[in-house]
DNA sequence: TTTGATAATGAACAAAGTGTTTGATATAAT
DNA sequence: ATTATATCAAACACTTTGTTCATTATCAAA
């Protein structure tokens, strides 16, 4: 899933971080599609070419940007060896999504605005890409009732469009707390 | 929700016909970003300055197409007076998607390419603010033991990724079955 | 610290796309 | 038949993109 982490220039690094954070900023602002490169340069203060070789292109920053930071957040959650609950209903699944909803509130500097910004549909693709990997530790979450790619598509979805709405509403809510109702509306009632 | 019907000159029918069906038919095969105007153009076969009296920008386009979709396939459901049916646990909420799913796939040619292509995010959006309307015409479909708006959302949400997953598998499975299945999920079991 | 490698810069550039304007032509409504 | 107006084609200024290149600054390693 990840990309090979090069050893990088200490300018290239320092480029790439200007890159990103200009671009985390302007989607807060305004829609990917309404964001022009030159905006990016004068926000990241990086020259035109230097730009481009870093990124061939708006999507390719975009698609850059969505990896380092699922990558980063997933890590977490898809190595660790958190020791699989399998005294309670759920096997762990409650436990796991709630790691993954603290690391998100940990990390909102680099989430908030863009998932909640007007962009939010092309993280989602993202996003939801990576909670198909977590779920696939968890066969025995996905209901055997249904067509199985129903299912996992129910469930990453609907998880998705969970940490959607709530990004949307500032994250007021503890994680445990959203974890529950989550799993209470997907059948893991407590 | 759905727009004024002004009474159209017949040539306005026939060119904003001709542009949606051209601009429908390159969504199915790339995405909307990547879709110039002059391409438009040439599958409608229709002047520059026609199109610019027509749709102010390419996201007018977008939103006027979906608003037409949309307006069309939920106006059966949103104003039919089918039987509420209060006999069964889901007050006829059952009943009413099954329609939509009937419809929906009725009006595949419209549908498809748009929902399934590449730009599906986008009109996602779209579906689900009519899903909202639809749903709020069943307040005891939303269930009590959870935040509201957290409730609603998880409707909604759900529903509009299963529906994307329906049409990503070309509408196999029959709406009926589909309906079960989503409403099983949702915890309202047969 | 020197040295060789390479990343960043800024400016200029062609190419593509956007949205507007124009006057002439074609088609609709009555 | 007449009036209104939608379409057309062409030209236009403008914005944005992505590339090139010579110069400068910074880094890593000896």
């Amino acid at each position: 899933m990840s990309g090979k982490v090069q050893i990088m220039d200490r300018r290239q690094q320092k480029t790439r971080a200007a890159i990103f954070q200009a671009f985390n900023k302007l989607l807060e602002e305004k829609h990917f599609n309404n964001i022009t490169v030159q905006e990016i340069l004068d926000g990241a203060n990086v020259g035109r070419s230097t730009f481009y070789s870093h990124f061939e292109t708006k999507d390719a920053l975009l698609k850059a940007m969505c990896t380092d930071i699922f990558d980063h957040i997933f890590s977490h959650e898809l190595h660790s060896e958190t020791s699989h609950d399998f005294s309670s209903s759920d096997h762990g699944l409650r436990e796991k999504i709630t790691h993954l909803l603290y690391h998100l509130k940990d990390n909102r500097g680099n989430v908030l605005g863009v998932l909640s910004g007007e962009s939010g549909e092309l993280f989602m693709r993202y996003f939801k890409e990576y909670l198909v990997t977590m779920f696939e530790q968890y066969p025995n979450s996905i209901r055997q009732d249904v067509p199985k790619g129903f299912a996992l598509n129910h469930l990453v979805g609907s998880l998705a469009e969970a940490v959607r709405w709530w990004i949307g509403s500032k994250m007021e809510m503890p994680p445990k707390e959203l974890a529950d109702y989550y799993l209470k509306l997907i059948g893991y009632g407590k």
